[in-house]
DNA sequence: ATGGTAGGGGAAGCTG
DNA sequence: CAGCTTCCCCTAC
């Protein structure tokens, strides 16, 4: 062994396990990777720990090199040239499930800088399309293919010509990075395993590295070392996925929201039919050649557009890893190189990396948790620290300003403000309970530790780079340039938070993570405090966020209580900063992460913001967001809940309509769930409907792995009954839906029921007026089904309500004040039944005063009024608060909230005259005027006469009713018992 | 192979 | 069978 000496000597940065922490002597040895690795666990008598025997050459290089991310390294002349290529090849299953290639698109740009902004559609580029039959081509496919527009087709013999001719493509391309979608985890799976099996030519060359034997090709979605020397950027990696914004990552919904193309979807079944060879036009191939020309444009448009090459290269330069790494892989490995880097340079010796085990802090850790556990079954993710603090929600609907006021970048800050760092924090021990303590913060004398100073460049250099943009020469190059730096600094200084906490990784340090949190939560509860003794009312607040009722309606007003409260916060803290995030004018408050608000936007804008609700997840349908969109501005709308609550239920009315009627279509059905994991894998599939509908794709020789986002809808099951077969059962993918053609029937009423009702019912929880019940039966559903425990009780009185007697019933109820127009006296309109009282003789109504005739329309008018004045009363809104105590009461509009607004009063406030009353109300109204009533209370010789005078006064009474009705149908309560109720008019 | 915790909500399965 | 737990997923921070 080549043995080289060297004094060195400062300590390991981590604590834990086997480690060492105080400064100590060291050894360093240096010797040649021809040589054999050491163990890690030797010792001798000389020696008691030994270090870094792990360390691959890429770590050494780059850390003793100081190579941070990608730059030119002075090894030759090197050749400015860069190339972007983009492939994507359309793949078809064939008998035995094998996945074959037909076609393949090669589209390809030279000398792209990618800094700058031009979109690839006005850069020059070449295409180039190969594809072969299934078993022969339409007649003419050759002609036509040669006279094709701009792209090259050409048609191959077979799959390895094709594979053949793609790679020399590819060879003499040489490109540097590869753009596609699915590439990793599909097409290069498929190309591997293809290129083996078909022996074809100089199969390396897919990468810069010359091979000529072939390596084990590794499980789907780990063969990147293939590609080495080329970069790889996958639409659909997950760091890709975390920069683009997308419920699905397909290829089609990315064009809709990116680029808004609308990208022509091939069901992957149909591939075959479009390379049926006894067709007599070669249209339909050309047809799909040129989709897969176009999809290979989309995809390096979509790379493009969300400046994944910029933004990586951005980041990459920070952390000092590899690029191809920041594009495929996580975020754990760039902070395990930032802190290597930064260790490095401060001659520390860094802990090793483990690879495929947990850092030994980790598995400490889950030993003792073990034993204090006992019998608890271990699962992979269970918490392992507190995290942040969300206050308990004051739920309702808010109208005076709310202003929202948020702590800049919390964790981040918290880490600088309390010098929480490897270096700085003691460590920490286990108390009896086998818990780890929360360590203290070190003492204001300590000096800067390394995570603090490196979050604090980060911050400044972001700061810089914002300045910048503030120029006004500046191009939009540049200002593009700057963005995208300021963007990389500031996901890189958020992401050192999170990696502390990490098992996995090296730097794991989890009371360094649990400090943080508890720093925070701290925080967030003196920053309530703050506000209370200035007496404002907190009405909910998330890990970095209070939401503070200013409670005034004036903007000004509010912003200059922001102002304060702003002030009154930051002089608290060194470095730490609240701001004003936003202002509400209205927000509705319904569970903790779930909101939404109206949002002041500057001068008299204002703008919608949703937060956790169902119409913001993706296993909802677009029907169902659509209807929920539909209520919510509604609710937010600041109109009278009166006519709020009618429309809602007239809306309803026309989708549970519009549903039935098959008036809505199929794409507004379609539900999203993501693969947790590969759907094999899971122990229970026959619950989950994405993990069904994933083995039948499967069965059928499409993808379906874990991560990827099912789409399904929910069908008729086979008895032809809803919700008679298991619900999994019955999800079908939208392309089995729509090529069953007719066979699927997509079960209307599960959707009533399950998307479409749920976030309503969430929505107009805290809304006076309407119910589960009643907003179950506008969607004509059965409302006895969805009355909650609560309304049971409702319910129960409601049931006693019908078997008590008019009297009873309507002993609160106001009389029908009916007035004579000519000897102007009043009198109450007695029950018809009542022959003493009843103003209503056999000749028609009649005043009992004067004996003149009244007018049907006269009292019609009478009626009218009086109801009218009824309802006034009820929306006048006055609330009392049921706290004895307390007895607010209050016209507060707009709040239709249950909680009282009394400062430190925790009762419920209900409205003094409220719904039920008025409901009462109207029924009496009606049953002044019931036929059928009269006639059954009546009993002996009175009854005959009560009869003969309905029959005489029918269309009297008939009217009065219907008058009546009319607002009781408005009323938003008519469900109770609306058969037996009018029942008889229906005659 | 690899950022964290908090929290709501649906479905299925267990249990007294 | 109601009420509970467990698993799964998604979202807010």
């Amino acid at each position: 062994m080549k043995d080289i000496y060297e004094d060195f000597d400062r300590a390991v940065c981590l604590r834990g396990e086997g480690r060492a922490k105080k400064e100590t002597q060291w050894l360093k040895v240096v010797y040649g990777f021809n040589e054999p690795q050491l163990p890690n666990n030797v010792s001798s008598p000389n020696f008691s720990r030994i270090f870094a025997t792990n360390t691959t050459a890429f770590e050494l290089l780059v850390l003793k090199r100081k190579i941070m991310g990608p730059c030119w390294l002075q090894i030759k002349n090197p050749q400015v040239d860069n190339k972007g290529v983009s492939c994507t090849r359309t793949i078809v299953n064939h008998r035995e499930n094998i996945r074959e290639i037909v076609c393949a698109t090669a589209r390809i740009w030279s000398n792209i800088d990618i800094d700058d902004p031009t979109p690839p559609e006005a850069l020059p580029c070449t295409v180039r399309t190969f594809v072969r039959p299934l078993d022969r081509f339409p007649p003419n496919f050759e002609v036509r293919a040669s006279g094709n527009g701009k792209g090259l087709i050409s048609p191959m013999k077979n799959e390895r010509m094709l594979l053949n001719s793609l790679l020399v493509t590819i060879h003499r391309a040489d490109p540097d990075v590869i753009v596609g979608h699915e590439f990793l985890g599909v097409s290069l799976d498929v190309l591997l395993h293809r290129m083996r099996e078909l022996k074809a030519d100089h199969w390396s060359r897919i990468g810069r590295f010359r091979r000529s034997r072939w390596p084990p090709i590794g499980r789907q979605g780990t063969n990147l070392r293939f590609l080495s020397g080329r970069l790889l950027g996958d639409l659909a990696s997950d760091g890709a996925k975390d920069m683009i914004t997308s419920t699905t990552w397909s290829l089609t919904e990315m064009c809709k929201t990116h680029l808004k193309s609308d990208r022509q979807d091939i069901d992957p079944d149909d591939t075959a039919s479009y390379f049926d060879g006894g067709v007599s036009s070669p249209e339909r191939l050309l047809t799909f050649v040129r989709h897969c020309e176009l999809d290979a444009h989309y995809q390096m448009a979509l790379a493009a557009k969300v400046q994944i090459l910029p933004l990586t290269r951005q980041l990459t330069n920070l952390a000092g890893n590899s690029w191809n790494k920041t594009l495929n892989g996580g975020r754990a490995e760039r902070n395990e190189y930032i802190l290597l880097h930064e260790f490095h340079r401060l001659k520390y010796v860094c802990p090793d990396k483990l690879w495929g085990k947990k850092s030994a802090v980790a598995a400490k850790a889950e030993n003792e948790d073990g034993d204090a556990e006992g019998g608890k079954t271990t699962k992979g993710k269970r918490d392992k620290y507190k995290g942040g603090l969300v206050f308990e929600p004051k739920r309702g609907l808010w109208d005076k300003y709310i202003l929202v006021m948020d702590f800049n970048s919390l964790y981040p800050s918290i880490i600088q403000e309390y010098n929480i760092d490897f270096t700085t924090v003691e460590s920490v021990e286990v108390d009896a309970d086998g818990e780890e303590k929360i360590p203290e913060p070190p003492s204001s004398e300590v000096p800067q530790g390394v995570l603090p100073r490196l979050i604090a460049t980060l911050v400044n250099r972001r700061r810089q780079v914002k300045s910048l943009m503030k120029d006004k020469k500046a191009t939009p190059a540049q200002l593009l340039q700057w963005d995208i730096k300021q963007m990389a600094l500031k996901l890189t200084a958020n992401s050192m938070y999170g990696c502390l906490g990490f098992e996995y990784s090296r730097f794991y340090a989890r009371p360094l993570a649990a400090l943080t949190t508890f720093k925070g939560r701290e925080i967030l509860t003196h920053t309530r405090e703050l506000a209370e003794s200035m007496q404002l009312d907190v009405v909910y607040g998330d890990t970095d966020s209070v939401f503070v009722n200013s409670n005034v309606t004036e903007l000004a007003e509010a912003l200059k209580i922001s102002a304060e409260f702003k002030k009154a916060v930051n002089d608290r803290y060194k470095l730490l900063e609240i701001d004003l995030d936003g202002i509400f004018q209205r927000l509705l408050l319904l569970q903790k992460k779930k909101y939404a608000a109206v949002k002041v936007e500057d001068g008299s804008r204002t703008s919608t913001e949703v937060k956790g609700l169902d119409m913001k997840r993706r296993e909802y349908c677009v029907l169902s967001k659509t209807v929920s969109q539909y209520v919510l501005e509604q609710i937010l709308s600041g109109e009278a809940t009166e006519a709020v609550v009618e429309r809602i239920h007239e809306y309803l009315t026309t989708i549970g309509e519009d549903v039935r009627g098959g008036k809505i279509k199929l794409d507004e059905f379609i539900i999203f769930k993501r693969l947790g994991k590969n759907p094999e894998d899971y122990p229970d599939a026959k619950s989950q409907p994405h993990v069904q509908v994933a083995l039948r794709m499967k069965a059928r020789g499409l993808t379906a792995r874990a991560g990827d986002v099912i789409p399904y809808v929910f069908c008729i099951g086979e008895g032809g009954e809803t919700a008679k077969t298991a619900q999994a059962d019955r999800a079908k993918h939208p392309d089995e839906v729509r090529r069953s053609s007719d066979e699927l029937k997509i079960d209307y009423e599960h959707y009533l029921a399950h998307q479409i009702l749920p976030p309503i019912e969430r929505l107009c929880e805290p809304i006076e007026g309407t119910d589960r019940a009643r907003l179950a039966e506008c969607l004509g559903l059965d409302p006895n089904r969805y009355r909650s425990a609560a309304e049971s009780e409702e319910r129960y009185f409601g049931t006693l309500d019908s078997l008590m007697s008019d009297a009873e019933r309507f002993k609160d109820a106001e009389p029908f004040l009916v007035r004579c127009r000519s000897c102007r006296g009043q009198v109450a309109f007695a029950p018809i039944s009542d022959r003493e009282s009843s103003l209503l003789l056999p000749s028609g109504p009649a005043c009992p005063a004067c004996q003149s005739a009244l007018g049907t329309a006269s009292l019609q008018v009478q009626l009218e009024t009086q109801i009218r004045g009824h309802i006034a009363k009820y929306y006048e809104s006055w609330t009392v608060c049921d706290d004895p105590t307390c007895g607010n009461r209050t016209r507060m509009m707009g709040v239709y909230g249950r909680r009282c607004l009394r400062q430190g009063c925790r009762g419920t406030v209900a409205f003094e005259y409220s719904d039920a009353t008025l409901y009462n109300q109207l029924r009496f109204y009606l049953s002044l005027f019931d036929a059928e009533k009269a006639v059954k209370t009546s009993t002996g010789s009175k009854a005959d006469e009560v009869k003969a005078l309905v029959d005489l006064q029918g269309d009297f009474l008939r009217t009065m009713a219907a008058t009546a009705e009319k607002y009781l149908n408005q009323s938003g309560r008519r469900w109770v018992q609306l058969s037996t109720l009018f029942s008889f008019m229906k005659m």
